[in-house]
DNA sequence: CTGAATGCAAAAGCTTTGCAGCCAA
DNA sequence: TTGGCTGCAAAGCTTTTGCATTCAG
């Protein structure tokens, strides 16, 4: 997502209602680039919305999935995560601390149109697996 | 991994017991190419074992892959499936029928060593999302 | 107004854990 | 012999669901 803003335009775009909750969620996310799980952006927002239930936040993630202004990353050994970069990018995971981080780019640079047994290639997800710089300086943690 | 015997040899090298429930878990995966879940694999041996537990199985996924003779698979949208394919390669997931598949070459092809904030890269893994042959000639489905 | 969204609580996966007994080496 | 492994049952965590109530449009 751009901005939490135009989030919330494109939900009422699609019909969907904009409602205080979403602005929460929307707002929590914006240019977050942590890739918060589920119960992190509960957290987050029921600090300052004590009311809200998971289960709203479980549904929010999931709207704001639907319309694209948010990415689902699944990474092995983790809960869902989520991130609001919707551009298309890749990221890496320190095998140590298990952080994820964005990349600027797009791994492969280049997408075949079509694969093996006749398969129609129309996006990849790609995750680096390696050491992070705080990981590789502090072997003691 | 290349074959159930040599996992097994591996496993006795490392210290490991091989015991008839890993060797059902290497038979019952050997060769396999459709990437089962946990419960699948435990249903393909209870079938043949019906005393194993679901424990067991699990522990013994989790050790196959510690030693190497398995890659653990997380999808969006999916449980954890298991590949005993070991070497370097990609995927192919279908939107449509939620299959996954094997590509024989690895994406992307070369792998920078180091990234953004000084990541040190170690390895990939890259699913491409599309639509599977089948499911585009049967458009009903 | 009215249907979509919320919040609660309960349920539903999937996976892990504790522990007594067993068995591979 | 003995520590690693198994099997059972129970717990844990994440996520989903049903439903009465609320509220955005």
């Amino acid at each position: 997502m751009k901005s939490a803003e135009e989030a919330l335009r494109r939900l009422r775009k699609k019909g969907l209602r904009v409602t205080p909750q979403r602005m929460a969620l929307a707002k929590a996310l914006e240019g977050d680039t942590r890739h918060p799980v589920a119960e992190e952006v509960y957290q987050r927002i029921a600090s300052i919305m004590p009311t809200i239930s998971r289960a709203t936040v479980y549904k929010g993630l999931e709207t704001l999935c639907n319309v694209g202004e948010l990415q689902e990353l699944k990474v092995a050994g983790d809960a869902v995560r989520y991130d609001p970069k919707t551009e298309a990018h890749s990221h890496c995971r320190c095998r140590k601390c298990g952080g994820l981080f964005d990349i600027s780019f797009c791994l492969p640079e280049k997408l075949p149109e079509r694969v093996g047994d006749d398969f129609g290639v129309e996006g990849a997800e790609t995750i680096l697996h390696g050491i992070c710089k705080r990981c590789r300086e502090e072997p003691n943690a």
